[in-house]
DNA sequence: CAATATTTGTACCGATAGGTATGGAAGAGG
DNA sequence: CCTCTTCCATACCTATCGGTACAAATATTG
């Protein structure tokens, strides 16, 4: 009952998705969110609570939506293919036409004033929990007898995240798909496995 | 002649530089800088310009400082002794006690308002540039047939700067000096040299 | 000592930030 | 058709943003 809701909320989520995405969290400001969803501000509000609630919701689509393929990688049958994934998709990711350069979860809180503490600290919290998910998966293939005996799951996995996590940040500076791509050739050359 | 400057230029510099080294350049507020640098805003202004100017000479004066490594490192006699020397400078610099965690060129400006707009194209000029040196700087190495023929100069060198822009991103989130020197480690020994 | 040049501190500027009070609009249930 | 619940839109709130006007303070120069 009562009058129904005028908007897509899923919809709203992901116009907010991108502005918080290429602006990041304290870049975005609600001008700018409610002028890309196309609804005012108490709407926004009423749906998704405040400011970091609705980035919240945002990173929990991004992380579901467009960097997907980070769930997906893990579930490959090799280490090696783990990796190509995870660094192939990431190429992608950072560099498709649809999207912002770069990766919200680089992009979106790594130096802010006060006011974004919170938010800087969950994005800390969720990239370190993809590289738990790596290391988890590295222990397996170690386990399996996959990667040499002198590898730490731990130490590849962390530099995988490092690897990753500078691609965005070349992405976030305009780098193209095609140069990324070759970065993640180096890498892959080097893997020792 | 005329009342003369009651704080040091420098020292100034140097205080407002830590604070744009944490916060970025939106993060850090003129109320963070003066209060900061112990002086009141207009002769902030007044000795510096406005934010974007002393922002400008921060940056110019970390690159000369804390972050002259990488001028030396481009003047080691081969090119693994280049890259060690950076990757190892920038564990150093990344997570030295007495400085914010992190590079002030990947914090500075990655993902803001419109308002750092000129700025986050400055940084991204820096970064590039820092790049194109260490692009030539093996080309040089590759005349002297240091490098295999299948390594091209310019994706080593975009590859070094991925790893490098990626322990900034570690190190903002908190990873310790010897976890960045275990990157590091991985990265120095699957190079193709 | 007087005149001048520069810095200093206070107090303020308009613009914008995130967030909300309020009254009318729009549909669902009786 | 009427009521009731919910949502939408305008207009506003306080706090803070970057930046500055102005006058008191402090030095050098003659």
């Amino acid at each position: 009952m009562g009058r129904p809701r005028s908007f897509d909320i899923d919809r709203a989520l992901d116009r907010a998705l991108m502005v918080f995405w290429r602006k990041g969290y304290e870049g975005a400001s609600l001008s700018d969110l409610t002028k890309a969803v196309g609804v005012n501000r108490p709407s926004l509000y009423a749906a998704f609570g405040d400011k970091e609630a609705l980035f919240r919701k945002a990173l929990d689509r991004y992380l579901k939506g467009p960097a997907a393929h980070t769930q997906e990688a893990l579930r490959e049958p090799t280490a090696r293919a783990v990796v190509e994934r995870l660094l192939l998709g990431a190429a992608d990711l950072n560099t498709a036409r649809r999207n912002p350069g770069g990766c919200l979860m680089v992009q979106g809180a790594l130096a802010c004033g006060e006011a974004a503490d919170s938010i800087r600290q969950e994005l800390t919290a969720s990239r370190a929990a993809g590289e738990a998910a790596m290391r988890r998966r590295f222990e397996r293939a170690k386990s399996e007898g996959e990667l040499p005996a002198n590898v730490n799951p731990a130490d590849l996995a962390r530099y995988i995240a490092t690897v990753l996590y500078g691609m965005a940040v070349q992405a976030a500076g305009g780098a193209s798909r095609s140069k990324l791509q070759r970065v993640v050739e180096m890498a892959l050359r080097t893997l020792p496995m």
